[in-house]
DNA sequence: AGTAGAGTTCCGGTCATTGGAACCTATATT
DNA sequence: AATATAGGTTCCAATGACCGGAACTCTACT
């Protein structure tokens, strides 16, 4: 009777729909209800049910003994074959591992992607500070050292680009003014290394390094820590040794 | 004209096809062309090029410069926020690193899924030996130091519908008697620790103690290394130690 | 017991989906 | 250069899988 896939203007395809739905969860919402689902992804709820209901079949949702879904095993599985992972956070992970043990604080690992650090690994522990980073969580270019980086060694035009829209306020310190941030920018890229100083997180402070292949930066290696034990000079030449490993790793085959 | 879906006998609906899609990749072919894509999804070229274009669209799947496909950042990304990243890994990861420093040889992490060893994580650089097992990846239960203690701590249930199938062999060591591999079970929940003998590589051994939770194995630690140079007695206290730090992450909050 | 909210099933209408066929486009072969 | 082959893309008529409102059931709470 009614016109399908009309109520939110533009027709989606059914898999358009299941990976809307798969979309709702973020770091925030790992636990949704049917009625959360329905909500979020603006489908009905008898669709979002039968989408759902597929979802589950293939094993991309849970439903746990909360009745909320969650998502499957085996999303995360086949995500493991996914470049970032395959190519970069597995050849990685020893010298990050090398890297928490030496300095016992969050060791972090972001690339680019859709305009923002995704991070690909993070390895802290309860003795490291708390960060508001986490393996496939988003953070801002410009409040992290990872970002700064990231950012740093794009086109001049990509960065303008970044700076021509508005810039996220998460701290107090955050460098929301696009002036102000070009200029760390290219400093940054001068020295060859970002530092924040509590611009994602009150109190805590962080340096990062690139990772360059063929003069491409396709990561940045971060350190997190406490602001009042950070030995800058210290962590640099440490990071910069762990990135030099690991870009390394990353010329073998392939 | 023809009967939509009726080709490969069995209706699928498009979500369970994009899954379909998907499910065509793993461990050894990570990158694939349409036409393999459609080869083994059992689906028409024209179909398959459908709802891979869907697949892009949405990031689930990204195309290289070689034509090949791959899977997406997005879902490697959605992926993280399942229970077995989220909850287990990410809680672990910490002391995974530590034990890779401690010990220099490959740590592992595994959990139960759908009667396989799934592993959760796994360290291991270029000094340590070359092993088969991947983050992601599914290895049997009877051939490694994580599967068997995965095996062992199952229902007596479990364990015989287990040995009532045909057992695989990996390698000439590869315990593939059921009646010889229900002893070494036994053994292996008396003593609290598996070891494997070249069951699952040439020359490579491993030794894997169980992560418990209210009696129950919730996941599975291990080191595999090469038979030479491996000290059972020392490698199980370590792992022990390890195994129950891991114990008390996964207490904190739920 | 009653109520509200969440979740599930039903079902007729219809439009997105389907897949064969035709059509491109590179790469290899003659 | 012409031809062949495989891989990939577009087209389109036919149709049955999907659509979502409505009715119903279940669960939790008062």
């Amino acid at each position: 009777m009614s016109p399908a896939r009309t109520t939110a203007g533009a027709p989606i395809s059914s898999i358009g729909r299941g990976i809307a739905v798969l979309g709702c969860f973020n770091e925030r919402r790992r636990a949704l209800t049917l009625s959360e689902l329905s909500e979020k992804s603006l489908l009905p709820m008898s669709s979002t049910h039968r989408v759902v209901a597929e979802l589950v079949t293939g094993g991309f949702l849970v439903r746990g003994s909360d009745r909320r879904y969650r998502i499957g095993t085996r999303v995360w599985s086949i995500g493991q074959l996914a470049p970032v992972s395959d190519q970069l956070r597995h050849r990685a992970l020893p010298t990050l591992a090398r890297l928490y043990e030496e300095t016992g604080e969050n060791i972090t690992l972001a690339v680019l992607d859709r305009g923002q650090a995704l991070y690909v690994d993070r390895i802290g522990g309860e003795r490291s500070v708390h960060t508001a980073s986490r393996a496939g969580g988003h953070l801002p270019l410009h409040t992290t050292g990872v970002g700064k980086v990231l950012l740093a060694w794009q086109s001049p035009e990509a960065i303008e680009k970044y700076l021509s829209r508005p810039l996220s306020r998460t701290t107090p310190y955050s460098i929301v003014d696009p002036v102000k941030l070009k200029t760390e920018l290219v400093e940054t890229k001068n020295r060859g290394y970002a530092i924040a100083r509590q611009e994602s997180t009150a109190g805590n402070g962080s340096v990062a390094v690139p990772i360059l292949r063929g003069g491409r930066c396709v990561a940045a290696l971060g350190v997190v820590a406490h602001l009042t034990h950070m030995d800058i000079p210290r962590l640099v030449e440490t990071l910069q040794m762990a990135a030099d490993s690991i870009r390394k790793e990353l010329e073998d085959d392939h």
